[in-house]
DNA sequence: GAAAAAATCCACTTTTTTAGTGTATTTTCA
DNA sequence: TGAAAATACACTAAAAAAGTGGATTTTTTC
């Protein structure tokens, strides 16, 4: 098989099994960060993106990078786009620019 | 001097030097991208950010690696959230979970 | 095995951000 | 000097994220 979709982690798991090693409860890590239990279980759950806000406050909570998580959420939203048909239609529908370097003979 | 507000490098930067390097007009450019022109032009002068989807197809049309320019994008807005007070001073008011493994001794 | 706490799920409204359009002005350069 | 390109920016529409509320399910613990 061609071309099978794969979604990468996203920092929501990351942020949950970080949470189950040091026995934190959900409840109280969200009220630590000052944002709703719902949210951050959808967020642990990969239903709501994480943003840079709250990676900041998952930092100072837990020492985990900011950068790092939301490298991860960079990289999910990438791999979903990818995902999407219309966009990859779009996207294959565009022209490239020839480079004018290489000479013909040399194909 | 303390704490120098600074801000990274905008993709809209790369690209436009990109243009310029390669002679292309930015009208041409966004038609060849399907863009309006306008919104090329802010994205180009760092007035708007650029978005997962267009990098993509400007990656098909110069080549240039969607995963780079969203990488710069994405440093970008975190240090534009690194200098908005507000959410820096809620992220200082998160308390730490404290590390249960050094000695008071150890200290 | 019942009660309590924690977690899950999801619908909904508000707020914020981005997409897209229109147009006026300024700059560049042939 | 005038035509094309670039810039600036206001505006509406669409999309995404924040935040709220509540109902159900799962897990823990007594």
């Amino acid at each position: 098989m061609t071309s099978k979709k794969f979604t990468p982690t996203h920092p929501g798991e990351v942020i949950k099994d970080e949470l189950i090693a040091r026995g934190i409860s959900q409840k109280d890590f969200a009220g630590r960060i000052g944002i709703p239990y719902t949210m951050l279980n959808d967020i642990l759950n990969e239903r709501r993106p994480l943003t840079v806000p709250t990676a900041l406050y998952i930092e100072s909570a837990l020492g985990i990078s900011a950068d790092l998580l939301m490298g991860l959420q960079s990289d999910y939203t990438m791999q979903r786009t990818r995902n999407d048909k219309e966009i990859m239609r779009r996207m294959r529908s565009v022209q490239p620019y020839l480079s004018p370097v290489t000479p013909a003979r040399a194909l």
